[in-house]
DNA sequence: CCTACCGATCGGTAGG
DNA sequence: CCTACCGATCGGTAGG
């Protein structure tokens, strides 16, 4: 607790309100664990990206198994509370899968780094947090998988279309486009928009 | 050089030709790597798989570094020289690509372990390596998009078509797969058709 | 292929 | 948030 309360504002180097300094921890180990991969990058580094030795650090998280538990669930939850709404609505089933891809990609946009280590350094966790992650994911592929099989219910997709591959196919252009960071450019509405167009021909009757 | 030459046969436990030594620890390597990524797998994991004390691994390779850079080597040569003769025939395209994406699941289902390691750790190397396997990379994305093209070029595919959609969206189904071993079970010719039948929808005129 | 070892770094802690 | 430190493990080597 501190008890030397200030009016005056805080200088530009000076004390973070506590919050935004963990915040910042946060990101730094979410860059880190996406470039490094989550053995790759140490907590030493972590500190020196915020301008403070390691063992700083334990003041602000538990451990370094929390910062990827709490990117990973953090960024889960952007992806299930943006798409849902999306993809249950009751819009036309290729317009919410359009809108769909748009959306997921922009999550991707709003933090690459935090979506990469969501995609591909959950799998480090372990026990109880390692089986929640994936419980995480299997949601996620649901509320997609659902929204094509209400295209073929609804007679809006061909009715011998493979849900599964489809789900499939829709999620993997999602993931694998932060594979190819800063190759394949910024991520633009237009890009999901090829995306889907091809896409969606392969679902209509 | 061993003298101790013996016409015999090695017993079950014995020593084992030199070369396959080598390979036994680089399989190894890779299972090791799939699983725990680079930098998650030490010398010491790689050894007691082997069945021997991590030092002792050295006569066998340089350092961790080579075994990293042969498994993704070896492997994109794999890819490469599997689907060169059969993206390039003089098929009908769609021929071409629905065989394309069995024999991209094929070399996947060989050595699952080496092809996740490929595509998802061969990031870890650094300098010329790096770029080496980058540009192997891209020369196979290359003979995908070729593929696409011609089938634009000979009128088989849609003349609108975004043919760079359409390979990052073939590319990143065999990709994606990897990171889902064991969910979507075993990998077979339905599958990879089931894939090729919502895509090529999206092509054709 | 083992013994025995190297310096460096790992994640993490106590006490202030 | 720093100082100072912990035991464990890292990749790698020398000599046999």
């Amino acid at each position: 607790m501190d008890t030397n309360d200030r009016l005056s504002p805080e200088t530009a180097l000076g004390r973070l309100p506590p919050g935004a300094r963990r915040e910042q921890i946060i990101a730094a180990a979410s860059t880190l664990f996406a470039a490094r991969g989550y053995h790759g990058a140490s907590m030493q580094d972590v500190g020196e990206r915020v301008g403070m030795l390691k063992g700083s650090l334990y003041a602000h998280v538990a451990n370094k198994e929390e910062m990827l538990l709490e990117i990973v669930s953090t960024t889960s939850r952007r992806f299930i509370d943006a798409l849902t709404p999306v993809l249950t609505g009751d819009d036309q089933v290729s317009v919410r899968i359009r809108l769909g891809l748009r959306t997921h990609l922009g999550v991707i946009h709003t933090d690459p780094d935090a979506a990469r280590v969501f995609m591909h350094e959950g799998r480090h966790l372990e026990g109880r947090p390692r089986l929640w992650i994936e419980e995480a994911h299997n949601r996620y592929e649901r509320i997609w998988r659902q929204a094509f099989e209400d295209g073929v219910r609804l007679s809006e997709f061909r009715h011998d279309l493979d849900t599964t591959a489809a789900t499939l196919l829709a999620l993997s252009v999602g993931n694998w486009i932060t594979t190819r960071q800063g190759q394949v450019g910024d991520i633009t509405n237009d890009i999901a928009d090829s995306f889907s167009s091809v896409l969606l021909a392969g679902c209509l009757v």
